[in-house]
DNA sequence: ATAATAGTGTCTCTAAGACATTATGCG
DNA sequence: CGCATAATGTCTTAGAGACACTATTAT
């Protein structure tokens, strides 16, 4: 085949937002369930438009595709500093943009909250909690989404996008036990029970004797939590290197 | 920003077609090697004219990514039932085409050699050792390519499709000890020996108490080795859904 | 017989699974 | 004080690593 306009398609370039946070129970003799969120902003072009969809767009021609990414991410969360790695590129349906053939390369960015001060949350672009359904291997299968405190539940996004979350955490899921990929979701201080349920929400099971299974890959401050009706927790930092 | 003409790249697509072979030896009390052989055609375009690639070609924007590249794969190999499996998308480097802006979706397929009978070999369609230079983590950081019985050794390959071989190798070699990708290199008979000599080329390192490892993924035939220098070795097949 | 590889057995050591126990602040 | 979670300890079991030993054919 020829180089010429003939092999020209549309390439769009999404972007799976994750990051984790504690869910606020109502008193505190309750467990702050923590889990994962993703980002997500509501459609005003004229295809899906008002559908939730993942942050994204076309393809810059001038641009590379990473740089693309990167450059999508800071304009849309501000920050620059931030786990990114290519998922999948997703073009087996002719039709999955009504408009037209487009391929889409599909990326994953893990952020920590803190670092994520910048981002304006609106009613156009949000943060939604994950509900998760997996298989006997524990992959995922299927989600949905929610918002706290809010009776909305999204059973579907825009083209694909869903498939491109449910790739996005078995991505993880597979990464998280031989990588250091879950302290790209903390926050700087956390305690070993929080970066655990973090861990189980991604896994999708529970793991035991988890202070062991980390091992030094986190190092104690001398901080400590305060204000929790139980024994305080001590704050640990991840430990870049450790076993 | 828009649909239209202006967010349309030029969308190639490759596959690194992998498969496993015993080096010839010269006399029968030498161990027959076997390893990796990936295909690789010899360039007629105007581009890389008679430099070594990876068999691949421009997406037809009348056909999903995966239907496109088992179309390619039917048409160079002759064979449709083989494993396939996207690698990674590359279009980080803006001149990766000298012709221009070109993004390309690699494919990886295993295949065994039985299956290819139907491949015309020539002198521009040929199959090439791997020789691979690793790191600390056994994971591949180069590769060479030669054929059996010639000087000829290739270091390099045309656009980056050195870089994709060296992508697929890593991403079998993280997939070949919790999934079964092995047995899509293999033939359907084998010996243990082989299967391990396999099972270490792309690990990358020896393993210990191999026949103990594969467990019952293995079911042993009733045909054995003959003409061998020493004690005949069983032939088994794999065993689907074993454990 | 002997070279050479096939195939099995076994000993050790580490890591995972599953709990039990002790520690400590808050209401 | 007693509730609730933090944090550590311990017992068992499964598997990996390393290697020794036995089996079987060709020359």
């Amino acid at each position: 085949m020829e180089f010429n306009d003939y092999t020209k398609i549309s390439v769009a370039n999404d972007v799976v937002i994750l990051t984790s946070e504690k869910e606020i129970q109502d008193n505190k003799r309750t467990v702050a369930k923590q889990g994962l969120q993703v980002l997500l902003v509501k459609r005003t072009d004229s295809t899906y438009t008002n559908t939730w969809a993942l942050p994204g767009g076309f393809v810059d021609a001038d641009k590379g595709l990473t740089e693309c990414t990167m450059h999508k991410l800071k304009e849309k969360t501000g920050l620059s500093n931030v786990y990114l790695e290519q998922l999948k590129t997703y073009g087996d349906n002719l039709v999955r943009d009504p408009r037209g053939r487009v391929i889409s390369v599909a990326y994953m960015a893990l952020a920590t909250k803190q670092g994520l001060s910048g981002l304006e949350v609106n009613d156009r672009t949000a943060w939604f909690w994950l509900s998760m359904k997996r298989d006997n291997k524990h992959n995922v299968v299927d989600v949905s989404f929610y918002k706290e405190g809010e009776d909305l539940v999204l059973n579907d996004l825009a083209f694909d996008h869903k498939q491109m979350v449910i790739d996005a955490i078995n991505r993880i899921k597979n990464k998280v036990e031989y990588t250091d990929v879950v302290f790209s979701l903390m926050p700087r201080y956390f305690t070993i029970r929080d970066l655990q349920t973090v861990y189980e929400a991604i896994l999708g099971y529970q793991v035991y004797s988890f202070r062991r299974r980390i091992g030094n890959k986190v190092i104690q401050t001398n901080k400590v939590t305060t204000g929790d009706a139980h024994r305080p927790a001590a704050l640990f930092e991840y430990n870049q290197g450790g076993k």
